[in-house]
DNA sequence: GCGATCAATGTCAGTAACTGTCATCAGTCT
DNA sequence: AGACTGATGACAGTTACTGACATTGATCGC
């Protein structure tokens, strides 16, 4: 048997989503989360860097997964195609088993604006991550940027419906017509 | 005379602008900057929230800016015109005059995380405000959402072109372009 | 099998952001 | 003159976060 219980950090935020959820945000102190599971909370600053960032573990990896899907693309790509790869790809990250815990994470971090700050800039670093894939390809900047920024836009919308109440339509589904949309309303008219 | 120097917000945030800028948001007291103008700590939170919220004071005003020049559009508007409107009437808000002190305060942002934070919340409740303007008009919610981050995305476009050294292009001018950008970019393939 | 080393954690002290509460006092009102 | 107000100060308290050092079961080299 080892010296500690294994898997700390994803003790640390389990128990930082729960008690977040049960008693909110402001009023959960890291103390209490790190009691919870039987460490300090110097323990757990060693894991995140800041209270709002335990919700945020494994954002590098949707955000490799963006970054995988536009590398996908066909070397002759459009911008808005190689885009679409890459919001594509990151339906991957959000199978149907994972629609519960994702809903409850997401009505936390809308209830509490310092939460919602942190998620904004997590859109931005996706963002920025797209940019550098569009510009490997020669792609520049105001085109790159505004490519990138509605790519985001389009996930956001799409995550949006996916958890909302009532719905069972798939991640990808959804995005495909969220992207249709999207054309319809700069394409057609003048 | 009166009791106190009048204007003690506007110090505040003039003394909060120079220090950020001299030695860096994190290396600066909230203490520093009240002693600066002869306040004390306690009276700065009087006037902003936080450390960070003196930089964004007067984001009202460029909403509202926003919001009326949506409300300008003829009635029968398409979405994506109703944002143009809301976009363009935000020029108004960024003067030549303004734009050496616009562009040291989008320095001190970028460069500190913290306050790229708060500049995207701003941002997103510029959205927000948008959305229910369009909601208003009775456009619903996929497009009224696409459309409103489609016009603050151009926003932000704009705004980084406008300010980038070497450009003398007023800030109405550049929106023109960007926006015919986004045309490109969605519309003509397929 | 034994001492050196390691890795995950604990302990403790310190800073600074923010909050609540009450005191102060020049100017204004009646 | 006395009551009142509104902007500020004084002060104590909480909590997020950091740096420095101590602890100890497990492991590795020999």
């Amino acid at each position: 048997m080892s010296r500690w219980e294994p898997g700390a950090r994803e003790r640390l935020g389990g128990a930082a989503l729960d008690l977040y959820a049960a008693k909110g945000f402001e009023e959960t102190t890291v103390a209490e989360i790190a009691q919870a599971v039987g460490l300090t909370e110097r323990t757990f600053f060693r894991y995140f860097a800041d209270k709002r960032e335990v919700l945020f573990a494994g954002s590098e990896l949707l955000e490799q997964q963006f970054v995988d899907g536009a590398a996908a693309a066909p070397n002759d790509a459009d911008p808005i195609d190689v885009v679409k790869a890459a919001v594509a790809a990151s339906a991957e990250y959000f199978p149907e088993e994972r629609r519960a815990y994702a809903t409850k994470r997401a009505v936390i971090i809308a209830a509490n604006p310092p939460l919602m700050e942190r998620e904004l800039r997590k859109m931005s670093t996706l963002a920025e991550a797209l940019v550098a894939a569009l510009k490997n390809r020669g792609i520049h900047d105001p085109t790159a940027t505004l490519a990138a920024q509605s790519g985001v836009t389009v996930f956001r919308v799409t995550f949006a419906q996916w958890i909302a109440a009532g719905n069972d339509r798939s991640f990808i589904d959804i995005e495909q017509d969220v992207f249709a949309e999207l054309g319809t309303l700069t394409g057609p008219n003048r």
